[in-house]
DNA sequence: CCCTGTGAATATTTTCACAGCA
DNA sequence: TGCTGTGAAAATATTCACAGGG
């Protein structure tokens, strides 16, 4: 470990220059909570649809998917936007949310690697209507390049930089195969993306204050094997099968 | 709540019947351990392939993307199947770790909703390597149904319960829109699914016993979105922008 | 009353630090 | 000696349970 220390949230304490440490300001989000946010905001755009403009604790904990006491600590972290006796004013929570999120603005992303999956992604609808924007495709394979996607030009590896820059984009997506994955890493850091989302099924390493985050199917898929092992045992032949201890 | 309980990692406790309760035959791995199985499998793949056949926790946790006091208490619960003083042989704890999970049986995978995601899920290369065989695909679409894709044949959704019965299905793989999803995963679930990996953007109900994991890319970028944010105050004009507390 | 907001209690996860074996 | 395996401590996260406002 350097002398730099990482907060709970992943990120970087720099010991931010001018700020002022107040519990205010340093409104420090537990990282758990950060992640259900999205969820609620989705579950709030939900009720919305459903014309329904007040709710409980309870309801909206039901269409999250959580439990209300949860979803009340969770909701204390931002403030009181609730009424004691009453409930929440969904479009007001809703915004609240998307605001702490940080979803009100747009944030401009590039899309690198245009295979099935960039090809999926780039074609994803959720995107544009909830505060992304994909501003470019990249693809190191020449038989890729200068084709049409989601109303977008698929563009040659070496434009990266200049795309970043020009669009002043800090989030950028990685669904290369894994080998390109930590140089396609690299170079998105150098242009001035700080945060990630990979695809690849590699470990990216990044400096002191890039986020990343990771998807992995097959990742995903093993955790539910093992349950599936362990019900399977407990069921079928008790604790006998393929335990050679 | 009901009167089951959930355990530590979100499967069910039921008292199995004929179970003894004995410390190796319950051999509870920490949910957030078991989420790091597969990362640390991915690793020793890995290293397998650069030729390397023994390890040290610090050698395997950088490939893994952790620190190396977490990789060994994680491996601590599986067993001990490191020497002291020379570290892990690579290949033996590959398998431990395999048979743990239990990728070294073959899980046959149903996918629902062949859409853009659907077609890049069912030609992903990294499903059948690591334990896991597509053996249907299936779409409420006529004009997919009969469409050939990676080597299978697009089946209409009536024909799921068939499918899933005929071939011992454990796990199913939705990635249809929201609105379909929650029919789907009942239609899964009456059919013996008790594992389900959901890409689509909806919370799922389900009966005790069953195992539901979501894989959520605006999810994911508004996390990012939310610590992009923060960074943006915390360099930019201090704490002043939008923040009208 | 009803339902939010929150301290306090529990549970889980991570990290430390070192005993103990090859 | 060097590195694993693991109790104990610290940090996080979840749940309980109830004070308090509408």
């Amino acid at each position: 470990m350097t002398s730099t220390r990482s907060t709970r949230d992943g990120a970087v304490d720099q010991g931010v220059p001018g700020s002022i440490p107040s519990k205010a300001a340093d409104r420090g989000i537990p990282e758990a909570t950060v992640a259900r946010l999205p969820v609620y905001l989705r579950a709030l755009v939900t009720l919305t649809d459903q014309g329904i403009a007040t709710c409980s604790s309870e309801n909206l904990a039901t269409a999250a998917g959580v439990n209300s006491a949860k979803l009340r600590k969770d909701l204390s972290y931002l403030g009181s936007y609730g009424t004691r006796g009453v409930g929440y004013d969904v479009e007001y929570l809703r915004y609240q949310i998307a605001r702490e999120i940080g979803v009100t603005q747009d944030w401009p992303v590039v899309i690198v690697g245009i295979g099935n999956l960039g090809h999926a992604l780039a074609n994803y609808a959720g995107f544009s209507s909830r505060g992304f924007r994909v501003v470019a495709l990249l693809d190191s394979d020449p038989a890729r390049v200068g084709k049409e996607l989601a109303g977008l030009q698929i563009s040659g590896s070496a434009a990266l930089e200049d795309l970043v820059r020009e669009h002043d984009v800090a989030i950028g997506v990685i669904a290369t195969p894994a080998a390109a994955a930590q140089e396609v890493c690299d170079r998105l850091v150098a242009s001035g993306v700080t945060s990630i989302l990979n695809f690849a099924p590699a470990v990216l390493s990044v400096p002191d204050g890039v986020d990343v985050r990771k998807v992995d199917l097959s990742i995903e898929l093993q955790i539910l094997a093992y349950h599936e092992q362990r019900k399977a045992l407990a069921f079928g032949s008790a604790a006998r099968l393929g335990d050679t201890g």
